[in-house]
DNA sequence: TAGCAATTATCT
DNA sequence: AGATAATTGCTA
């Protein structure tokens, strides 16, 4: 199974000998590809080891080049590269908000990489992608990258200051980010990535995009729950409208504030009681 | 140190 | 099952 977010029991800053090793840990599990991922449910990990020409390093900030199109012999860049396979699996990994882990290798020229072996440089979530004719002048697929930075990402207001990084509490925290997701990914599929609201359905070039709207939402101080009878499937207006009060939904799945109600797939129990909570919270109330 | 072939986990 | 791959290690 894959792993998204961070490895259990592998610290960012952990150093591997060589791909094997990576590869055995769980941190990155092909042995040669730079991107582990699928088409479907997106990419888990890439390395960063200086084989495409179009490469940029800036440390927080990575340009990353999509695969394909090489000549297996000389390494040089032959033919277009298109947005299938692993590019697709980045490219939904921009969409879906995955975050991804990066690991530099020392073939990389970056005076950041590492002098020998690999080593694990933390969670980047994907911020845009692009195609663009590359040094080669072949079409590539270009990803742009920035760094997650965990301290300020997480919501640890309440709790007890930690003196210095505790990686658990990372740890958890991202699997806490990661469950979201895949409850989110479930329950777009649901729905077939159409909005409850008004059915449409927006194709990307990346294939289809929805996104998962929290009736009463997670962390503080909501606190809703992480599960499914919690989740809507909306397009992005809709969720907007949805997340700032512009409308509302009754017990019976009539909407306040628009007109009709809202769409459930029969399987789908969406519980009354986070509507409610989401009613006296940010319904507007004239 | 190029060049090349063996190798192997993974994705489709 | 076959193709792929941002490797590795051997040979000259």
């Amino acid at each position: 199974m894959r792993v998204f977010g961070h490895v259990v029991g592998i610290p960012e800053g952990s150093e591997f000998e060589n791909r094997y090793t990576l590869s055995q840990y769980g941190v990155h599990r092909p042995l040669q590809a730079g991107i582990s991922g699928s088409q479907d449910e997106g990419a888990d990990s890439i390395v960063l080891s200086g084989g495409y020409e179009d490469d940029k390093d800036y440390g927080d900030v990575i340009i990353y080049t999509g695969h394909g199109g090489r000549s297996q012999v000389t390494g040089l860049q032959v033919a277009d590269q298109k947005l299938t396979r692993q590019n697709l699996a980045l490219a939904l990994n921009c969409q879906r908000g995955t975050p991804v882990r990066v690991i530099r290798g020392y073939k990389h020229t970056s005076p950041i990489s590492p002098k020998e072996g690999y080593r694990y440089d933390g969670l980047y979530r994907v911020d845009s992608y692009w195609q663009e004719q590359g040094l080669s002048g072949f079409v590539i697929w270009r990803f742009r990258l920035e760094k997650i930075h965990e301290q300020l990402a997480t919501d640890t207001v309440e709790e007890p200051p930690s003196i210095y990084e505790n990686s658990e509490r990372i740890e958890i925290t991202i699997q806490r980010i990661m469950r979201d997701t895949k409850l989110a990914l479930s329950v777009k599929e649901m729905y077939n990535f159409e909005c409850q609201v008004c059915q449409i359905r927006i194709l990307t070039n990346a294939g289809l995009y929805a996104e998962a709207a929290h009736i009463q939402p997670l962390g503080m101080p909501h606190n809703g729950p992480d599960s499914i009878d919690n989740i809507l499937c909306l397009c992005p207006n809709h969720h907007v409208m949805f997340d700032f009060g512009g409308f509302s939904i009754a017990d019976d799945l009539t909407l306040i504030g628009l007109e009709g109600g809202l769409y459930k797939e029969p399987k789908h129990f969406i519980n009354p009681r986070y509507l409610q909570y989401h009613r006296e919270h940010f319904a507007d109330k004239i």
